[in-house]
DNA sequence: ATCACCATGTAAATCGTTACATGATTAT
DNA sequence: ATAATCATGTAACGATTTACATGGTGAT
């Protein structure tokens, strides 16, 4: 039986602790978002897969609002999420960046235009990385309790990943400073 | 009519100079590849599509090989591009990276474990990497020629963003030597 | 001859998002 | 009361990949 990536990041949150699909999406919102995005329309029917699988238990809890549903990671569950974690094969990796692309084919852009474009990235990148700073307390206090460093470690990784962006930014901007310079006088 | 993102990475190939769809592909694999990847399944029915438009013209070529197709990109089809380059709304952008992924679930690796997940999530990136120097050459000589400079410094920007997890991964391993010291002797 | 590469194209499958429907509970 | 949040779920749509089918041309 063969799972989606998708199916490895419910897993992997049911694998910290016991929680509804509501809660995943909740906890993925804040953390896995930013390198691997999951939402509803994934996670629900998922979920059902999972459990047919035996790889999750879910189990109705009674009284609180709604019929809500907790689901937990069972020991074949966290045999599959050990497999899949020291898996040996070919690890995906995918960047969807318009605002690259679009700097790639900027040529026939003025000199502003192109500066607008950069800005605009920056003010992308910004904006995420003041989000992720955002919940960074949280994660630091839920490092201190459960003694789980690595999701502290991961939302770093994400802040820099957003100032890597931000940095390029400055970097092109003033590269093409530099050309504007060369060619001052010329056209 | 709203195009895709993809519709325009076609665009912007035929906006350098004219070109097959299997030129597209072959121009994309080795530089819009890293940031925005496209595959035949998508380029022939959308060249179809922005010719209906009126965005590009198609010409059959005579004599060479098979029914072989070049388009070109018309007057039109340089305002959408120009339209599309300068588009003032938020700019899409998607990371979906399995290495940090498992980073994050990792919890329930041993050290070892831990260690080998970051070297096979450095050893990707430093292959694609060195893919990318592969291509500078070609790319320089380019930029001299045509004065396209930007198709150079994005090859560059892949360079530096395939750096960024080499130089994570470096740095997560010592922060993860640094834990294991602090509990060295505990258990 | 046979392999690599040029070249076009489609169908099926997979993956994922978005929008909608529904309704309870809690805080203001 | 009413808005926000908790909570589950599905249908439709869109995007993308993969595998397949087809056949020419040029080099070894």
């Amino acid at each position: 039986m063969e799972l989606g990536k998708t199916a490895y990041v419910i897993l992997g949150m049911l694998g910290k602790q016991p929680m509804s699909g509501y809660e995943i999406k909740a906890k993925a919102d804040i953390s896995t978002r930013f390198f691997w995005a999951i939402s509803y329309g994934q996670i629900y029917p998922e979920l059902k897969r999972l459990e047919q699988a035996g790889l999750i238990a879910g189990e109705d809890e009674a009284g609180s609002g709604r019929g809500k549903r907790v689901y937990s990671i069972t020991p074949p569950g966290r045999e599959a999420l050990h497999a899949w974690l020291t898996d040996p094969g070919e690890l995906q990796s995918e960047l969807r960046h318009e605002g690259v692309l679009r700097f790639f084919f900027a040529d026939s852009l003025d000199h502003d235009e192109r500066l607008a474009l950069l800005a605009s990235i920056r003010a992308k990148h910004k904006r995420i990385q003041a989000e992720l700073a955002a919940i960074e307390p949280g994660a630091s206090a839920h490092a201190a309790e459960t003694g789980d460093r690595l999701v502290l470690l991961t939302l770093e990784t994400g802040i820099a990943y957003q100032q890597f962006f931000v940095d390029l930014c400055d970097r092109l901007e003033r590269r093409l400073a530099e050309e504007s310079d060369q060619t001052t006088g010329e056209d």
